[in-house]
DNA sequence: GTGAAAGCGCTAACAC
DNA sequence: GTGTTAGCGCTTTCAC
């Protein structure tokens, strides 16, 4: 069964490739008639035209790749979901590479996008202050960028955020609100940015609430479950006496959190916990988590938008598109 | 920064094309010193070859579909990465579409990989029942195909999968040996193979220990968390003396094991829970649940394996791999 | 051992 | 309004 070919739809026809060509593109100078012709012809044999042969000829790949840190949680298929419904409806193929939070792969997963030639690439990179000199690279060779989540520093390109600041700020709030009085932060690693920023949120409110904010007060934890649990260990050595506790992430908190009871800590009596991300996971944890919710699939649709408009017009100027996320109270903090 | 061409350096090196093509290629008819200074220049300018151009020369895409129900677990994302690493190792593209559990949304995605020219088909199909059709019209097309986990009825391809009927049966073991004497299954919808295999072990155990098999023991469940929270509500309704659990899913399991603990019911105390596939999912919820742990990189790479090679010999006969699990006790059922 | 030429499928500039 | 031609970058006959 093989693919049919506009030389073949021609041929059958009695016209030139050419026309065929123009017919099925719509050209308004062929005659109408004969339009309906190849279109009805070409609908009948099943033609489809081959991408590979398209790309050729406009020197694109009509592919764009997309390079997350991890996807063991939800959040990045969350908003791959979004990325994928955008341009595959446009007819672009999404290619996805994983860094496994590691700089090292995911300096190997840029290489692998540029030999396939992607039109475009959206990236969330493991840390800020590496492969800063890649990006910067395929910036300057015309390769349309642009960053989720988190983005590393100076590199110019778009980006969808979200005010990590505002929202900690927030989240505090609540915790506030909730009666407690000695929260513990535990905070990510200083070289993603978005963490810095939720540690600024959450060291503003300390002081805007006065209270206390010496170096007890944050713990640093690293990414994954177990890092969280870690980090409770040692918030229960260095300040026995907390009863908040704000995560930079919900994969830490609820990594903290389970520790926490094992630990036979009562929570939220004893202790609140809040999370941030929003993903699936904080509802099925015991107690449920209270978190940021971000919203996840619009973060995809907008970065796919803001490459579409790259690619379209690569002289366009970067835009960051901020977008605000809401906090779910749940169970982890309900006292 | 243009990209460099074969023609380019054909034109520096006083060359014609081909010979620069035959160089790089290493045919044994070029003289050494030509090929060493072709390959020298190619490093010094950074030649790539061009993808798309030898794809359309080759006549194929270099490219491999992946079409995964979901990806909210854990579970595809695992599969995926053994993929990823099996692939893009080989050079070849990766194109991923999420089907939602829905069909018609699987059925929208092969169109996707038809249009965009795969080379090669790795599917889970949400349904068995569904879309078989379309399946057989790739294969017939003499489009590589291969399913893991799930596989639809009556298509051939080749497989990868895990003995469920077996794993359950070891599972059903290990919840007797736990005390356990009046065990429900949580099952999937009928048109998922696995589902049916997972009953069949159940039930197999159930005769097997002579335990009665009446038709409350058997509740069907969904594939969501929260349809996993509905099938706790019906299992208390009919059988509230029941002391063991076992899901056909580690999401339909922590769904219900969820709700049975917001309706007071300790576990594992008073009911012991066990789930089945094993992603990290299984450890952050409270107690941990025993489950059924696959293989789930492995998997990836064998189907990755079995694709290619079909693509390099289509006429390669069809192979079903089947992995073995192993049993994960954890805390749900520990008593 | 190397070059010239053709062609993968498509489109666009240039004819008429 | 339609046909002819050329070319995207690459490989592979076929010549010499």
């Amino acid at each position: 069964m093989k693919r049919i070919t506009i030389k073949e739809l021609a041929e059958r026809l009695g016209l030139s490739p050419s026309t065929v060509s123009r017919a099925l593109a719509g050209d308004r100078n062929i005659r109408r008639e004969t339009r309906e012709r190849v279109s009805r012809l070409a609908g009948e044999l099943g033609y489809r035209p081959n991408p590979v042969a398209v790309n050729l000829r406009s020197g694109r790949s009509n592919t764009v790749g997309v390079i997350v840190p991890e996807m063991v949680t939800p959040f990045a298929a969350t908003v791959i979901g979004g990325i994928q419904r955008v341009l595959y409806g446009r007819g672009l193929k999404v290619i996805i590479a994983q860094s496994d939070e590691n700089p090292q792969t995911e300096c190997g997963n840029l290489e692998l996008m540029e030999r396939f030639m992607v039109d475009g690439v959206i990236a969330c990179p493991c840390d800020a202050t590496r492969n800063g000199e890649i990006y910067r690279r395929i910036r300057q060779r015309g390769v349309p960028l642009v960053f989720y989540d988190r983005a590393p520093l100076r590199v110019d390109a778009s980006r969808v955020i979200v005010d990590d600041f505002a929202t900690s700020y927030f989240l505090m709030e609540h915790l506030v609100r909730r009666g407690c009085r000695r929260i513990v932060h535990l905070g990510g690693p200083a070289h993603i940015p978005n963490a810095r920023e939720r540690l600024r949120g959450f060291r503003y409110a300390l002081g805007k609430f006065g209270f206390v904010s010496d170096g007890r007060s944050v713990i640093p934890a690293g990414v994954t479950f177990d890092d969280g649990r870690a980090a409770a260990d040692e918030l229960l050595r260095r300040m026995p006496d907390a009863d908040g506790l704000f995560a930079w992430t919900d994969t830490v908190a609820i990594g903290a959190m389970n520790r926490l009871r094992e630990l036979g800590i009562r929570v939220p009596a004893q202790m609140a916990v809040a999370g941030y991300s929003g993903t699936v996971l904080s509802t099925i944890v015991n107690p449920q988590l209270t978190t940021v919710e971000q919203p996840l699939d619009e973060m995809g649709c907008r970065a796919a938008e803001l490459i579409l408009e790259k690619i379209a017009d690569p002289s366009a100027p970067d835009r960051t598109v901020t977008l605000t996320a809401c906090i779910r109270e749940r169970a982890s903090t309900a006292r």
